[in-house]
DNA sequence: TTGACACCCACACAAGTGTATGGTATAAAA
DNA sequence: TTTTATACCATACACTTGTGTGGGTGTCAA
């Protein structure tokens, strides 16, 4: 019944075999196909797994339903929302990303997507606005014209990289900012696949 | 095996069930459940809607396996994307619209929200760029100061809605355009709960 | 040392489930 | 006129499936 209580080792993973057959096959698994895909020998093993989950407040269970698995706030899941990104000034620490960042790939290793808000008006000129959310593929490169969300002396960004001649920089669409030379301060967490905003 | 091709009414019905089962329940239903649903007292009968609906196209079904309805493209039915809304210029005339809106309401009558394609740039300085998908919950009021899509002369447009005296106006966020008075040739369709944008 | 929990096993049973094999009837298309 | 599609029905079979009962080991806090 108690939410947030921590999973062990192998309850993420029986939760993350959950997670990806509903996301992949659009169907979640039988008591069965969980105790093949980890070699139980007993589905009562399966049963004890999911009782867990369920007393743990991961999962909801309908009885004597087949496949009848619900992952609670799997919307959250599959995008979570990390905080706030600076579009204009500084905001949000490096620590503080990496440490959600890591905390999500833990429990869902195939995630390479997640979510931030938008802090600031840097990019309004792009139709990035404050407060919106932004999808961002995590990834170290990114190519000429992508927006992408940048760490600059440990501070979050979302801007547009450009390149002038030899050096590239993260270009704001706002004409009361800078642009910013991409040398050794600057890093590409990701590129922005996406923009949200929601009424 | 052909796509497109029309289902008669009662598939649709059948359609609509599995539909609703995967996103009310997050599970599709089993054989016995879509037979008691219709009062259908032989399994037999939800075969030959399930093989009608597979040879046209519209679900796939895994063998031997229970629950393994997958509607086809089940993301575009959810959210179906009607055409260009005008955000400038004349685009879309009224017949256009309505015709995507019943046949969507007609397949399933429980959605009320639907995307369009936003075309022109006079809501630019509101974020909302050309191409731009926006959410719409349809219904014809809305309140001051929300985005909305109308029809003007058989147009549809999305603007924000404003009041300036005893007069409501659709106000473009572009100064190279002028607000329109909402009379008796403006209606307003829906009201833009979410703007989406993909790179 | 008692109890709660994590982590496994074997076996059983009734109900659930996809599929198969046969029907009947109507209507439209070839 | 024959075929094809729609729209139902009854019954049956074997496998699937959730659940139950009962067992075990080990760890760790009370």
């Amino acid at each position: 019944m108690n939410r947030k209580q921590k999973l062990t080792f192998k309850q993420k993973q029986v939760l993350k075999f959950i997670y990806e057959s509903i996301k992949y096959d659009n169907l979640p698994p039988t008591v069965r196909e969980i105790a093949s895909h980890f070699n139980f020998s007993s589905t009562g093993t399966v049963r004890d797994y999911l009782k867990a989950l369920v007393n743990k407040g991961y999962i909801r269970i309908k009885a004597n339903k087949s496949r009848a698995i619900e992952i609670i706030r799997e919307a959250l899941f599959s995008f979570p929302i990390l905080g706030k990104v600076q579009a204009g000034l500084p905001a949000l620490a490096v620590e503080e990303i990496e440490g959600y960042l890591n905390l999500d790939s833990l429990v869902f290793s195939d995630d390479t997507t997640f979510a931030l808000r938008v802090k600031g008006d840097s990019m309004i000129e792009a139709g990035i606005m404050p407060d919106d959310l932004v999808l961002v593929r995590k990834q170290e490169m990114a190519q000429t014209g992508e927006t992408v969300v940048a760490l600059v002396d440990d501070e979050a960004t979302v801007k547009n990289l450009q390149r002038r001649g030899a050096d590239y920089y993260l270009e704001p669409a706002n004409s009361n900012y800078e642009p910013i030379l991409v040398d050794h301060r600057v890093s590409i967490i990701g590129k922005v696949i996406s923009v949200v905003r929601r009424f």
